[in-house]
DNA sequence: CATGAATGAGTATTCATTCAT
DNA sequence: AATGAATGAATACTCATTCAT
């Protein structure tokens, strides 16, 4: 159960975030988190170390909640074709969605400081640990773990960061399809 | 009257570039950029309407640069698994040697305030001329452009980011053969 | 949580009249304010939105503070050429014992960008009702209150502003014999 | 004849009397008059020493014009009644027509470090000239001379300083009677 | 004479953080 | 635990002035 605090602390995260979409990772000072969150500055000081201490917290967290997010849209059962398809339309609602989390963590793992804060090769083994098991049955092509995150993950980001242009239910069909003729075998 | 010093403007953005490697987007502050450059603070000012000003005059110019420098790699008379694979190498071999470049790029892509100084699609719209052409005369599959630029580059990035989790040469010889797979008839 | 200093305020305020007269309204930049109060340039921040702030604020005040001190050295039981001595003397009086906010007002006053913040005409209307109902007790000539306002308190600040010229007391006692002919019937 | 030069230093002049009037004596940089004036900076320091220098030269030239063009208005042969007139209108007209310079002079006549430049009592000793004349006829009532400067000069500069207020002429013509009434035997 | 480049010292304001309550 | 006050150091930017041409 959430206790009061637990909310506070949560306000204060979200706040953050919200703020980093807003104005970038400049515009997110102390003070301004403090009142988007309705606490006093002084008050983020209980729960976090410093400034950088509440940055790489919510950066961590946030980094992996893409992908139990997407823990959530596959099942063991599931065929290849399906689990791939599952995974690229998943993580892509993820990105839509979760708008301004998916925002900065893109922000965070990008900026040298933050990102050695989070692996992100390690926020998806859950995953990975599921596609190991249907490569050894001959379900999925075999390949590194690196260029299988990068086919599989990089792509969708990529056309979640460019999501304007142009509507984007025909370019997730395509995708879904080429990746399924590049891992089936 | 002193005329301009052109070497000096080049200075100031090279010193930017690099205090934003080294420090995050957020330690880099005119006063910093003025010390590594060895002017006075006024001085960029001299070239530069305001620190946005530079910050995006720079994106600008860089996030061109990684495609220009893919243009010198290829050339109209190769086959389409060498085109693959010089794009493929040329575009990381361009992260390793611009490393500064690249990260300052990937940075401010991914900065919400920055990122629509640039529309990455026009970047590289002279390289998808060329696969227009190699599409057109059945020696490349056809699909979209933007997914095209998505598992062409994307993933690319994407172990360039990652760069010290491993030798980067198998990898690479991976990704290429996995994408002339899947783009090759 | 600390309680709000309102001593400090008022200490910057000085500060800040203090340096104007010194160092005229260009020499009081915030941080000399601040020196000067013996506060931190951020403390300023705590109690006035901005620079402008704080010069309106306090203008706002000291222009009516002349007023309200004239307003202590009459009485409405004054005989009319009393009243004129009281308020010629009283002003008089005023700008030589708070000299610095006299020079303080007087030259926000004249600045374009200041002068706004402050109606001279309604500064004095409670002094300006007194004189009404002299007029209308036929006790004083009528006349706009422009004029009067033009002719009691300009030349006294005229006075006051030249005031190394010569000795004061001879000056005052003339100029309460010509405005008294000039305003009693 | 006017040189070229004299043009050029003219414009600077009249370049930061505009600024003042429009930002206040603080928004006159050196830079913005310079571009106001369409020269370089550093060209303002051929004419004059300092930013000082200028500010004190035009002050000295400008303060002196009000009563140069009221000189123009009156002639020894008048009636001291219309005298009086005449130096009242003439000084508000002129307050009018050279809107700028008035409200620059204003100001740097109210601030410490610059009134010290120019005596007030001075620049008008020309009329007093001319109404010593008259009182030792006993055209006008004899008074001190800064008591006769307070009268006279101090409303007009009052009634311009406020001139939104209301329309000027029956303010105008009613000073005129009451200081006619003040000083004429 | 005239210029635009250059700058050290300054500007107003905000920062991350701590203090006293 | 929570606060708003307080601050030294930093922020982006501008200043008056000088330099080299």
């Amino acid at each position: 159960m959430r206790t009061r605090d637990y909310d506070k602390q949560q306000r204060i995260k979200e706040a953050m975030v919200h703020l980093i979409l807003r104005e970038g990772i400049n515009g997110a000072s102390v003070s301004k988190i403090a009142r988007e969150a309705g606490v006093s500055p002084a008050t983020i000081y209980i729960y976090y170390e410093s400034k950088e201490d509440l940055l790489s917290a919510a950066f961590r967290e946030y980094a992996h909640q893409s992908y139990q997010y997407l823990g959530r849209q596959i099942r063991p059962g599931m065929g290849a074709a399906e689990l791939i398809e599952a995974i690229v339309r998943g993580y892509y609602a993820y990105t839509v969605e979760h708008e301004e989390i998916f925002s900065f963590v893109e922000q965070c793992a990008h900026c040298p400081t933050l990102a050695e804060y989070v692996s992100q090769q390690e926020c998806c083994c859950g995953i990975f640990d599921l596609m190991h098991q249907y490569q050894a049955r001959g379900l999925l092509r075999r390949c590194s773990d690196a260029n299988l995150a990068a086919v599989l993950f990089a792509p969708v980001r990529f056309l979640a960061m460019n999501r304007k242009s142009g509507p984007a239910e025909p370019q997730l069909r395509e995708l879904v399809a080429m990746l399924q003729r590049l891992l089936l075998p």
